[in-house]
RNA sequence: GGUCCGUUGGUGAAAUGGUUAACACAUCACCCUCUCAAGGUGACAUUCAUGGGUUCAAAUCCCAUACGGAUCACCA
């Protein structure tokens, strides 16, 4: 009778569920290794929380030789996006997120457990679905939704818990000639799991970060087929995650509720039970409260932020890494020449509770990162960036190709070097005056200090250019000059001296150094000023002192 | 409302029964320095949501309460 059932409701299906055990053995791997995956909905996007989540799914499959796929889950078509696997496609490219398996772009896949697109998967669920019917553990349900809405009025009215189940589930005694009448009458029906288990039941699971954990059996005769014959993301999950040979669930902590309806749908298929992890959540501060990232509320929560900003993607790794595991970042700290990759990820080592997005620290961790990089990767990572997203920038590094590595390696290569540029985007506003294209500054412009007079600027710029500059001096011969400069003038060249009777000089050094500083760049605070003097050269110098006298 | 998860400083967190509760970010102060950025030194939780209990001893174990979050669809 179930197997009349069975090809009643699903006459089209013609194979069994063997032939795909066939067509996806187990993988043969190496005691183990961890395959597992990240399964996004095609919206077009990844969002921050789902790139930690995967960026630790990723790490594992590494760290054990598995392997991790890609598969996209596109069972709603009311959330379709255009172009929307693309989306995701590229921002894992932005991201240098590597796939072994799984979806590579709009059309294209790769690997032999495919395909990875749940919408070409039909035909396997609905064989899964079938055996089910043939066994009684699933039967077909042609309850309105208005009649659903009906019993859930009532449920709560009652103060009874909500769900189809138990007496409220209406379709699960039909019989097949009630069956066989509604199909008669064109009745459109969903596929449900007659589900055996009893909500009195504890079940008891280890999570992998949230450690034990116990809920009340699943008794919820849940959508294993929607009306259109396309599944549910709980029953995809199973069949998918089976077939694929899934040996960790990697996933959102937002998951952990419905793990009762998972553990027992592998049940009722017969499958193993894959581990499960379930993540924190990335959350926000929210005026007094705190809640999930949110995509619409927040820039920070999608990816293209990040790729915006010019936040090196190492870093972002690197960051995440830092939240996933506490001790990574000491371990870093000890072990400074080692990378992400010779790391070893541990689960125990995760949080279980979830923690705020912590963009200061993420800018603190990306400053460092920059700070560590040569000076020729910073320029190919700039000109990258501007490229994209500064076109008058990306013309000026373009056109001073050696100038501008000089210049991002000013205290660059040195045992504390400087760390001064959190992200790409913010060198320009940091180093604009030394291009001469960019330099055109008012008269107000000019951050002059102690020293402002007119008068005493212009004598000091000039006897320092007349009497002392020359650019071939080293630092040191340099700085020497600066002080007998200070001498002739008035102010003090050595500052313990200036420090103890102050009213005997006119200024000090330091004076004498921001006079010329900001006169040659507008700025009070700029890297060290010899570098400067070096890249701008003689001519340059004298030019914006000219500039300065004529404004 | 049911179910589940969580709660250590402004933030991320360490510590898994035993000295003054690591470390990092942020903040503040001082030092160094030609200005910054750094770097150095120090400050910042008399206390681990609250209340009970167990113990010679608890942030750590137990119970209760409070609060926060997730979820309860033919969404994923």
């Amino acid at each position: 009778m179930n197997k009349e059932l069975a090809d009643l409701l699903f006459p089209n299906i013609t194979k069994d569920t063997n032939y795909y055990e066939e067509l996806y053995p187990e993988r043969n791997l190496a005691e183990g290794a961890i395959v597992t995956r990240f399964a996004p909905s095609p919206t077009g996007f990844v969002h921050m929380g789902s790139l930690r989540t995967t960026f630790i799914a990723r790490k594992v499959a590494n760290d054990t030789n598995g392997v991790f796929f890609l598969r996209i889950e596109d069972t709603d078509q009311k959330r379709e996006v255009e172009n929307g696997i693309q989306g995701i496609v590229d921002d894992f490219k932005n991201f240098d997120f590597k796939i072994d398996e799984g979806r590579i772009g709009e059309y294209e896949e790769i690997g032999n457990y495919g395909p990875y697109l749940q919408s070409e998967r039909v035909e396997i669920y609905q064989t899964f679905a079938k055996l089910l019917v043939e066994k009684g553990l699933a039967y077909p349900c042609f309850c309105s939704e208005e009649a659903l809405d009906e019993t859930r009025k009532i449920q709560e009215l009652n103060k009874e818990r909500l769900g189809y189940y138990g007496s409220f589930a209406t379709c699960r005694n039909l019989t097949i000639d009630q069956i066989k009448e509604h199909l008669n009458n064109g009745e459109k029906f969903v596929t449900r799991l007659k589900s055996p288990g009893n909500f009195n039941n504890r079940v008891f699971l280890e999570d992998l970060v949230k450690g034990k954990i116990e809920f009340p059996e699943n008794d919820l005769d849940v959508v294993l087929l929607k009306s259109d014959g396309i599944p549910t993301y709980h029953f995809a999950h199973a069949v998918d995650d089976h077939l694929m040979r899934t040996t960790h669930v990697i996933r959102g902590e937002e998951w952990l509720s419905s793990l009762p309806i998972h553990v027992q749908l592998f049940n009722v298929l017969g499958f193993e039970l894959p581990s499960f992890v379930h993540v924190t959540l990335v959350n926000k501060k929210d005026g007094e409260g705190v809640r999930k990232l949110s995509k619409r509320k927040d820039p920070e929560a999608a990816l293209s932020y990040y790729h915006e900003r010019g936040i090196p993607v190492d870093a972002v790794y690197l960051y995440l890494m830092t939240t996933a595991n506490s001790n990574f970042e000491e371990w870093l700290d000890s072990n400074p020449d080692k990378t992400l990759d010779d790391f070893k990820f541990d689960f125990k080592k995760m949080s279980s509770s979830g923690s705020l997005f912590d963009l200061d620290k993420l800018l603190n961790i990306s400053k460092n990162y920059i700070s560590r990089l040569k000076a020729d990767e910073v320029y190919n990572n700039v000109l990258t960036w501007a490229g994209k997203y500064d076109t008058e920038f990306y013309q000026l590094l373009d056109k001073y190709k050696d100038y501008s590595i000089k210049l991002f390696n000013i205290e660059r290569e040195c045992e504390k070097p400087r760390k001064d540029y959190e992200a790409y985007s913010s060198i320009k506003s940091q180093v604009w005056y030394m291009y001469d294209e960019l330099f055109n500054p008012a008269k107000e412009d000019y951050e002059f200090k102690n020293v402002s007079s007119s008068d005493e600027i212009s004598m000091i710029l000039t006897t320092y250019v007349d009497k002392y500059y020359s650019e071939s001096d080293d630092q040191e011969t340099w700085f020497s000059k600066m002080k007998a400069l200070c001498d002739e003038l008035g102010y003090a060249s050595n500052m313990k001296e200036y420090k103890a009777n102050p009213e005997n000089f006119k200024g000090n050094v330091a004076d004498i150094s921001t006079v010329i500083r900001v006169a040659l760049t507008t700025k009070s605070m700029t890297p060290n000023l010899y570098d400067i003097m070096q890249l701008l050269g003689t001519n340059r110098i004298k030019q914006r002192i000219n500039y300065l006298n004529n404004l």
